[in-house]
DNA sequence: ATTATAAATACAAACGTTTGCACATTATAT
DNA sequence: ATATAATGTGCAAACGTTTGTATTTATAAT
């Protein structure tokens, strides 16, 4: 059996009031009775019990984490495990844990932060909101804090952090313009995402910039290279005698998938088409070619995102906030600059 | 504020037990009694507190997940989320949350462990077991169901389910014996990691099958192929005239960093030296060549511990077991067959 | 000595549930 | 009608802490 606070009163010969205070070093304790105290809760192996503690003290140091249908699905993408180790990595400095929403078919996401809000387990959500759904109606007067890693459709008044998405829509397509590239495939939109449509609107601000005209054809929704709808559609385009040169794509996966695809079509990457992809993976800088990819800095996010999520539990920040977290080109091999034509 | 119990009580004019029952469906309340007591529940959005609960009824349906290192350290490589992907695929099923343990720098793992088990928030502990090290004396008497990922030291009375990674070593160079290797190196053994210790231990016995003299130097024990005393050992070793022509690796980063060494002394895979890798990664199958190596399903794994952790919780299961998840090779491109020398 | 003050400790209530038991009501058997 | 059993509900204790207040003890001031 575990040793409970009365079993150190008992044995150290004073009540449990003075066991609790003298193991949290309150001043009004004397020396004597304090290490008394401390040295039985030693012997006894005492620990107190965290939800006898939080039930009184109307606190918890466990926060909640929320993937996007829950770990099992979203583990499968590097980004993911990649902000989880930023997150632990704050939350195991300041001495919390967390608690992981294991969201199953039976459960949308919304029911399960719910469940996880409504347990009283957690003192604060950390929210993967990839997805462009309204969560906004989900904690009503909760008062639990929450922060968004990715920015909700709603962005005022809520804590997030994020890339600043728009800018490195604009900066990759940029990248590609500067290079010479002037038919420009967006690969990878979904209203869903919101994401891709903050890389979109960069996307067209930089076309709109080099006054290069949007063909809304080139914005192209597949998510995976398997849809054969898409891929189809994909066909066409590229095998037309105008077809793009070069490609922003979302996703490392995605442009894996995409190579693949245009090798099938007798298109080689980046001597016919160049890409530039999102994520920076294992798989996109082992790939052949090796990607030309931002990498987004999970780590940092999910870094960033913790710290933000503690303090606002310590009350040291207390207006909504969002944090921007910088993204940084990783150059490799998908990417050629097009022979000046004149 | 959320609701109490006490606050559906004085409104469905009750008593606070009788809610209790009520939303538990105990059959001594009254049908009548019953829906009304529900109803206001639903309309006062009322959910138990979990911590009151657990502190009277013993138990949480919370499980302690403990990735060596903490979540920060482990979740680099996809082995660890994929496991997390399975344990979370049960523990949504079965209605229970995952409490990671975030390991920091001031805490060592058997630290970690103990604090999650000590703070009384699981009911339950799964350990991805990879150190080599005696987590035996850490649960003395505590009476926490405990299940391992990959077998701990002293295998016997402990809940584990891993790989039979002794035949796993044995089928890889067995594989490769196949294949009319003879000089076959082994890749990454490190003595702290019982996974590594067993695959030598098939590998060796494969070898003594086929009446191949085992040479011990080639049993190399470099983790990572940045390290440059292995390097020149490595490089010694493939510049010898009579250098292995196949190699039996324990990682697919590792396979990779290989392949790169290799190809710096001019050597090439498979053409030159055979690579048979494990843990089947994106980046290895994006690899060129890419990677044939061994799938260890760490799903499954996940899956599986999962399941066993949750019976064993629930009286299902009461003696030390252990269970065998199968692996599968996944072939491709990095190992060739020998061309029969006669 | 006596009283006022400070210091150290104990008491008891509270946190939000669950659950054994007692109690009250109603139905069943005699 | 009365005793007996079944049914439905409430009371109160318990889980293991924390914390405001009361109480005891020691110390200082008169």
């Amino acid at each position: 059996m575990k040793a409970t606070i009365k079993d150190v009163a008992r044995i150290a010969q004073v009540s449990p009031s003075t066991v609790s205070r003298a193991l949290h070093n309150n001043p009004r304790i004397s020396e004597e009775v304090r290490h008394r105290v401390q040295q039985v809760a030693k012997d006894l192996d005492f620990h107190p019990n965290q939800m006898a503690r939080s039930l009184v003290s109307r606190k918890t140091r466990i926060v909640g984490v929320m993937f996007p249908g829950g770990a099992v699905n979203s583990m499968g993408h590097p980004f993911y495990p990649a902000v989880l180790q930023g997150l632990g990595s704050v939350a195991g400095k300041r001495r919390y844990h967390m608690l992981l929403s294991t969201g199953s078919e039976n459960l949308s996401d919304e029911e399960a932060v719910r469940e996880l809000a409504d347990s009283g387990y957690v003192g604060g959500l950390l929210l993967l909101a990839a997805q462009n759904s309204p969560m906004e109606d989900l904690l009503p007067s909760q008062s639990l804090p929450v922060v968004e890693i990715g920015h909700p459709p709603d962005s005022d008044n809520r804590y997030y952090v994020d890339n600043d998405n728009v800018a490195a829509g604009r900066f990759t397509t940029e990248y590609l313009l500067e290079r010479g590239h002037r038919r420009i495939l967006f690969l990878g939109y979904s209203s869903r995402f919101i994401v891709t449509v903050d890389r979109r609107a960069g996307y067209e601000q930089a076309l709109k910039d080099h006054a290069i005209k949007l063909n809304p054809q080139w914005v192209v929704p597949s998510r995976f290279i398997e849809n054969t709808t898409d891929n189809e559609l994909l066909e066409r385009i590229f095998m037309a005698p105008d077809r793009p040169t070069a490609v922003v794509s979302m996703d490392d996966p995605l442009s894996i998938g995409l190579i693949g695809f245009l090798s099938s079509l007798g298109l080689r990457v980046p001597e016919d088409v160049s890409v530039i992809s999102f994520n920076n993976t294992p798989a996109g800088q082992y790939a052949a070619p090796a990607l030309t990819s931002v990498d987004v800095d999970p780590f940092l996010l999910g870094v960033t995102a913790m710290q933000l999520l503690l303090d606002i539990i310590k009350g040291k920040v207390t207006t909504p906030t969002h944090v921007e977290v910088p993204f940084r080109l990783m150059e490799r091999d998908s990417v050629m600059a097009l022979p000046s034509e004149l």
